[in-house]
DNA sequence: AAAGTTTACTTGTCTATACAAGTTGTGTCA
DNA sequence: TGACACAACTTGTATAGACAAGTAAACTTT
């Protein structure tokens, strides 16, 4: 989107369809104009049309069936950036100062639900380690992480205070796959210690599952408290 | 990807460089073979190629200069799809069995800083719902809206048992543009005792602002017994 | 009336060609 | 040496045509 004549016929195609359909003029399930339709209105060729209609498709506007039409999509399925994010680069962007603190960082034997998620066998040495990440001094994060030796083998010779894990690992393992959940909890003791909370104040918590190529690369629980952060997002139609 | 000789031209072009960036083989900043180079390769026409690296730019594996070529894009930005469903949808879908209980149906007048976020006049008129869902019977969400009466005039006159809000402003407003937090936090007496819980119990709450046209449509907070819900979602590169 | 066939319309893919526009290096001229 | 022009590359868009494949309704045959 950008050069040509500023605006492109497939937009102006776009556009035509997307503004009938967010001011409510065609509903949900109603038809869209055909191809061959679309094709006499705006002059152009089929593919240009085509290519405005499989746009909004892959945008979750419109819903296409083969050999019966185009037709508005029931919910507009708006999907936001949920990206994997190294919060060291979140802190910089928001201008402030980020530092970690090592708690842990060991080998250890996985037990049989770890080794389980991981994709090992039960026993198997994994990477553990366990870091806390302050804004500006004040603790924001605790992560706690086991890693594949399989995926990262030199994870553990890492200077953590220098880069983080995320950023380590993206580097060494592409994401292919990635799972998450985020729930509302209530810290540990030794949790509520190291974030320097009390035990009764809830936290965000998100279990992530990364995998990379065949593989499971890390499990990783991120606790925040929640008086210090939350998960915010926008997006458009 | 449905028709054709089930594995399509573009897509080999696609899972060739996908393949050649998931395995780490071409890393972030690399330059990936121009279109020509892919043409000859795979014996396929331009447009074919150019069709596999637009929706691999558009997936954000792939970052396109015009002039100077296509590289493997930074960092894999990898989105989910963090949908406004309809609760009812959600437990529905779990085979469960969802009802409403309607705590407030009522026109107030906003304040200042609800007026803002509405984007209306201090003392404007607005309709505030209190709702609780329940799945199988059990308080699953607490549900605090305030709706524009500018987008919906019909809203308080809805059957809050067989349509949710989500559901009938979905309907007569398109969403055109969203932003949402989640953050955790500890229920108030009121809402404990509305979702079954003690005050002690950590909540997941989001805070959602849908807008509709030029219009803000709603502010609701949904709040989640932590002990009983999380978002989850999965995201492939 | 029921079953099968044809026809018209739809979307899905692919090609070969064309021109526009941005970038970069190379060569020429002053 | 410096400034300028040009050539060779890149991506961005658009076209006209072709064939494949799915659907649904009209039509024909049994």
């Amino acid at each position: 989107m950008s050069t040509a004549p500023a605006v492109t016929a497939y937009g102006q195609v776009k556009a035509f369809i997307k503004g009938h359909i967010s001011s409510g003029a065609w509903k949900p399930g109603n038809p869209v104009p055909s191809e061959a339709v679309l094709m006499k209105q705006f002059g152009v060729s089929r593919m240009t049309v085509n290519r405005a209609l499989r746009e909004l498709t892959a945008e979750g506007m419109v819903t296409r069936v083969q050999g019966v039409g185009s037709f508005v999509a029931e919910l507009h399925r708006i999907s936001s950036n949920l990206t994997i994010r190294d919060i060291h680069e979140e802190v910089v962007e928001r201008g402030h100062v980020h530092t970690t603190q090592v708690v842990l960082s060991a080998t250890e034997r996985a037990g049989a639900e770890l080794a389980k998620t991981l994709g090992l066998r039960a026993g198997a040495r994994v990477f553990h380690t366990v870091l806390v990440h302050l804004e500006n001094g004040v603790q924001i994060q605790l992560e706690d992480r086991y890693v594949n030796p399989a995926i990262a083998p030199e994870y553990l010779k890492t200077d953590f205070t220098a880069s983080t894990p995320t950023n380590y690992l993206l580097k060494v393992a592409p994401i292919t796959e990635a799972s998450y959940s985020i729930e509302a909890c209530l810290p540990s003791a030794t949790e509520a210690t190291h974030l320097g909370i009390s035990v009764g104040e809830a936290c965000l918590a998100m279990v992530r599952r990364t995998v990379s190529g065949a593989q499971v690369a890390s499990v990783v629980r991120l606790v925040y408290p929640g008086s210090r952060y939350s998960f915010a997002g926008s997006f458009q139609a």
